[in-house]
RNA sequence: GGAGAGGUGUCCGAGCGGUUUAAGGAGCCGGUCUUGAAAACCGGUGAUGCGGCAACGCACCGUGGGUUCGAAUCCCACCCUCUCCGCCA
């Protein structure tokens, strides 16, 4: 969340901002709450210091055998009105925690102001769509005809949005998580983790996902867990309520999960293929990192995945949210989006964010600089690398071949056994 | 799931209604002694948040309620850790 004293000194900003974000957020009561919240302390702050000086008389009373019941009757009345006040300031305070929570992330400066994703730019592009001499096929239809992606039965056995994966469907999938682990191990630096795929109500709000997009996620019947949408949420809140030795930052972490949306309000978009997914793979990359080095921890955020699209050799492009796009928590977005020939598009398969202090203020994440100084926010990372049922998609569209068979990416084939192509079967 | 024990400052650990402004250690910082260091001794040292220009004040002993003039201390609920038993990949 934001500083409340941030929102406080720069109210119109904030109002503009949440214009920008096309968010309805209404601030109104927002200066009258805070007022009224510095008043109430004030109050009340002065009355418990009448407070403690008197009991301290009473407990001198009391020892010295002299009647005190006069105090006593005194302090009751003044106990009344603070139980009273604290009552108001809880209120006032739950109600102000509330609209802060509300309140997305200031988007950076050089952020593009637009409504949605037609007003994405596009910062850079790389590799050549092919040229295909025959009709190329949707990744569902590749995946049937292959037999190693089966939506039917788990239709029948979930539900809409879950698919088996079967074969060298399923070796696949798994090649491209071993495969993405190690190069962000490996070569980019990252610690590689596993984490739980169920969270609680704690780290859903350090993250962002709660208290606005409860009906996004799935939730535990009579639980305060709920399954997670991203490996960020375990990740991030792994450092929730710590102050981190500062000469050990930046801290990055990779981390593997399947991921859980509820994809509600998606209802006609993706309704085939492993685009949109209510269970999906993926590799995720968090950092934890000083403030000054963020805007440059990003940059080599998006390089590390743009690192997993280049060695699997699919082409891609990179575009920049603009306001109305980005995520709740985000400062800036960049989206990887991979070539599919069947839909003629780029779609997104990764997105590097840089969440700045707003995570960090929600999960209370601090650093110490030496151990002389204050405590301060870290800025917190976060970017898919990658997204690897969308990967494995765009490897069966892009590799094809004209008789059905879908060629695996040289770097994969190690991961495959030496599986070189997935073949019709006979 | 059942039974028991426990959660106190950087760490260990005492406290179980009012000199707790949290004992005592360890650690850390400074000093004495020493050629230097160690040891010993002396002194200092909790962290975080909130309000205030500031002085200062308030809050914080797992979390949230409650009792009381006053709660680390009593009551209730919950969370977590450990031990034993049961179940289990």
């Amino acid at each position: 969340m934001l500083d409340m004293k941030f929102v406080r000194d720069h109210l119109d900003e904030v109002r503009q901002m949440l214009k920008n974000r096309c968010n309805p957020l209404n601030l109104d009561d927002f200066a009258d709450l805070d007022k009224r919240r510095r008043e109430l302390l004030q109050e009340t702050e002065t009355l418990k210091s009448q407070r403690n000086a008197v009991s301290k008389e009473i407990s001198q009373m009391k020892k010295n055998k002299e009647d005190a019941s006069e105090r006593i009757a005194e302090m009751r009345a003044v106990g009344e009105k603070i139980s009273g006040l604290d009552k108001e300031l809880k209120d006032v305070e739950a109600k102000l925690r509330d609209i802060l929570l509300h309140i997305p992330n200031m988007p950076r400066e050089d952020v593009p102001i637009g409504k949605d994703d037609t007003e994405n730019p596009e910062v850079r592009k790389w590799g050549e769509p092919r040229k295909f001499d025959f009709e190329p096929k949707a990744h569902w239809d590749i995946g049937t005809d292959l037999d190693i992606l089966d939506a039917d039965r788990a239709a029948k056995v979930t539900g809409a949005r879950f698919t088996f994966y079967k074969g060298l469907g399923a070796r696949l999938e798994r090649a491209c998580i071993a495969f993405m682990m190690d190069l962000h191990a490996n070569k980019h630096g990252y610690t590689e983790m596993l984490a739980p795929y169920i969270a609680n109500k704690d780290s859903m709000i350090g993250t962002g996902q709660l208290p606005k997009f409860a009906e996004d996620m799935f939730k535990l019947e009579g639980l305060d867990y709920y399954l997670v949408p991203t490996a960020e949420v375990p990740m991030t809140n792994y450092h929730r309520d710590e102050i981190l030795d500062g000469s050990k930052l930046p801290e990055y972490y990779s981390c593997y999960t399947a991921c859980f949306r509820a994809e509600a309000g998606s209802a006609g978009r993706d309704t085939r293929g492993l685009i949109r997914q209510h269970q999906f793979n993926k590799v995720e990359m968090i950092k934890f990192v000083t403030p000054e080095t963020s805007w440059h921890e990003l940059d080599t955020m998006v390089e590390a995945a743009e690192d997993v699209l280049k060695t699997l050799e699919l082409p891609y492009h990179i575009v920049k949210l603009c306001t109305g796009d980005m995520s709740f928590t985000s400062a800036t977005t960049y989206d990887l989006e991979v070539w599919f020939p069947a839909q003629n598009k780029y779609r997104e398969i990764s997105s590097c964010s840089n969440c700045t202090d707003y995570q960090a203020r929600r999960a209370n994440i601090k650093f110490r600089r030496d151990s002389k100084s204050k405590p301060e926010y870290v800025h917190t990372l976060n970017g898919s690398g990658l997204a690897v049922g969308r990967t494995v998609a765009a490897i069966l569209e892009n590799y094809q071949q004209a008789d059905g068979s879908v060629v695996i990416p040289k770097a994969l084939v190690p991961y495959m056994g030496g599986v070189e192509v997935i073949k019709k079967p006979e």
